[in-house]
RNA sequence: GUCCCUAUCGUCUAGCCUGGCCCGGGACACCGGCCUUUCACGCCGGCGACGGGGGUUCGAAUCCCCCUGGGGACGCCA
């Protein structure tokens, strides 16, 4: 048992990406690995964008990877009041201040700063202001002058350093009053008595700041630890058009989630040279020590074969499980066909995902086959009727469909027609399954079954 | 533009801290072969990298500096 208290903070305006998903892995790797507590904030200040539905899809997608948390989720929109107070706390130390520009002036000037080659910060005009009218107006916070720079020690980046003429005073409250994030992000953490923040390196220009509001208002500075962003192909920031960044999305392909884990585990951190990893692995060995500090391509190659691995090797009864609804979103019904668990156990070993799955595995339950026209064209030509009539009745004297039974009868079968076995199996696939790809055709016997087999080749010979 | 971060095969990475065992290891992808009743799986083999330039050192992927490349931040978004 350890003091841990680490965090995931997403904001609902959008559902779980997979730079979200890796951050909250990581966050909650290490609360298990320390039996510490791993915590679940909503950073809703912003109401204007975010929705219950982006919430509902996270806390779905979370629950889908497996990060179940120890508490929350809280809601930052369920905490104003706290926020307030907290606002009204600096203005009285005077290390706020009220600022009356409008968004407009500001967007002017720091344009006509990039313009310059300056850095775009605050220019201070309300900073000095002695009156305090009844106007609209922000809440900014004023940057400390007692010191030049602030230092912190990152626990992946390592030392890094600001130098306060790089900031400016930030806004912490909006004309409307609502707090901003690098305000509540603050008074989160620290309220909420985390000690280590891992979060993404586009925050790491923002630490610094949030240390110096750390100390403002009085709080313990957390330990920081931030993740380098994932990126895609072309190394720019990973987004819809370098294919499906969303969680979920890669469930509706037909992943696994132990294969989504594995993956984004290993984009950006290592041990030594082992690929796989379930959960239990992952808690035991894990470690912020071994992730990387450069941002990472997006590999969807690598994930597809883990996810072929974790379907290869996963247990048949809950793929089973999980194939359904694969299967009836393409109008199968899965009840009303062969023993599931076995059309699994068959097609195991050729499915990169569950989709995948899910077509090879539609022939086993169609009433009539539907035959690929070449390789009807090739295989069900009207020489081949000896060949199918000799099948339908060694078949059908053939007590069990066991590998065993099947082989002798297959014997039988090669030496009646003088053919070989390549010459015997393929024609039956094509009208055991219609297409020229299939799982062994043993397998394919066995687990249609002597009635269903039987009437496949029955109406393959109807077509001769 | 300014600041911050970063840099080993196409990609994810091991190695770097504690220089020599690394003319650099693994994985994905790719190519070839084997296996084989189809498609796959599997197995074997191959291709393929220390960004460039200066130092330090007997010796550098490993330490230092510069350059270049890449990413991020600069918002009344988070």
């Amino acid at each position: 048992m350890s003091d841990l208290r680490v965090r995931f903070a997403p904001s609902p305006t959008g559902y779980l990406h997979i730079g979200g998903a890796r951050t909250a892995l990581f966050n909650y790797l290490l609360a298990k690995k320390a039996g510490g507590k791993f915590i679940l904030r909503i950073e809703d200040t912003d109401v204007a964008r975010s929705t219950r539905e982006s919430v509902d899809a996270i806390l779905k997608a979370m629950d889908w990877l497996g990060f179940a948390c120890d508490e929350g989720p809280f809601y930052q929109s369920d905490r104003f009041d706290l926020y307030r107070q907290k606002v009204a706390q600096l203005l009285e130390a005077g290390k706020a201040y009220r600022c009356y520009c409008t968004a407009e002036e500001l967007d002017a000037k720091r344009e006509a700063a990039m313009k310059e080659g300056r850095k775009p910060k605050y220019d201070g005009t309300c900073r000095n202001r002695s009156d305090q009218p009844d106007a609209p107006h922000v809440i900014r916070f004023k940057l400390p002058e007692d010191r030049l720079e602030t230092t912190f020690v990152d626990k992946i980046k390592g030392t890094i350093s600001v130098r306060h003429e790089e900031l400016d005073d930030l806004i912490i409250a909006r004309t409307d009053g609502t707090p901003t994030y690098n305000l509540v992000v603050v008074i989160d953490d620290a309220e909420m008595a985390i000690n280590l923040v891992i979060r993404g390196d586009d925050h790491l220009n923002n630490t610094p700041r949030q240390i110096l509001l750390y100390e403002a208002l009085g709080y313990t500075v957390p330990e920081f630890a931030h993740v380098p962003m994932i990126l895609g192909a072309d190394k720019k920031r990973l987004s819809k058009r370098h294919g499906a960044t969303s969680v979920m999305a890669y469930r509706e392909m037909g992943y696994l989630p132990e294969a989504m884990v594995n993956y984004l585990v290993r984009l950006g951190w290592s041990c030594g040279d082992e690929e796989v990893f379930s959960m239990a692995d992952l808690i035991e060995k894990f470690g912020l020590d071994n992730v990387g500090r450069s941002a990472g391509v997006f590999n969807p190659d690598k994930l597809l074969w883990l996810n072929s691995h974790y379907i290869k090797t996963g247990d048949p009864v809950r793929l089973a499980a999980l194939l359904k609804p694969f299967l009836q979103q393409k109008s199968v019904d899965p009840e009303k066909g062969p023993d599931l668990i076995a059309v699994v156990k068959s097609l195991q070993e050729r499915s990169t995902t569950m989709v995948e799955m899910a077509e090879g595995a539609t022939f086993y339950f169609v009433d009539e086959v539907a035959y690929e026209e070449k390789a009807q064209a090739k295989f069900l030509k009207p020489e081949q009727k000896p060949l199918f009539e000799q099948l339908a009745s060694e078949l059908e004297k053939c007590p069990q469909f066991t590998e065993e039974q099947l082989e002798k009868t297959f014997a039988v079968i090669m030496e009646t027609t003088e053919l070989k076995f390549g010459k015997i199996a393929q024609p039956l696939r094509v009208a055991l399954t219609g297409g020229t790809a299939s799982p062994s055709i043993y397998v394919v016997l066995q687990v249609l079954g002597k009635e269903r087999s039987l009437r496949r080749i029955r109406q393959a010979l109807a077509t001769l």
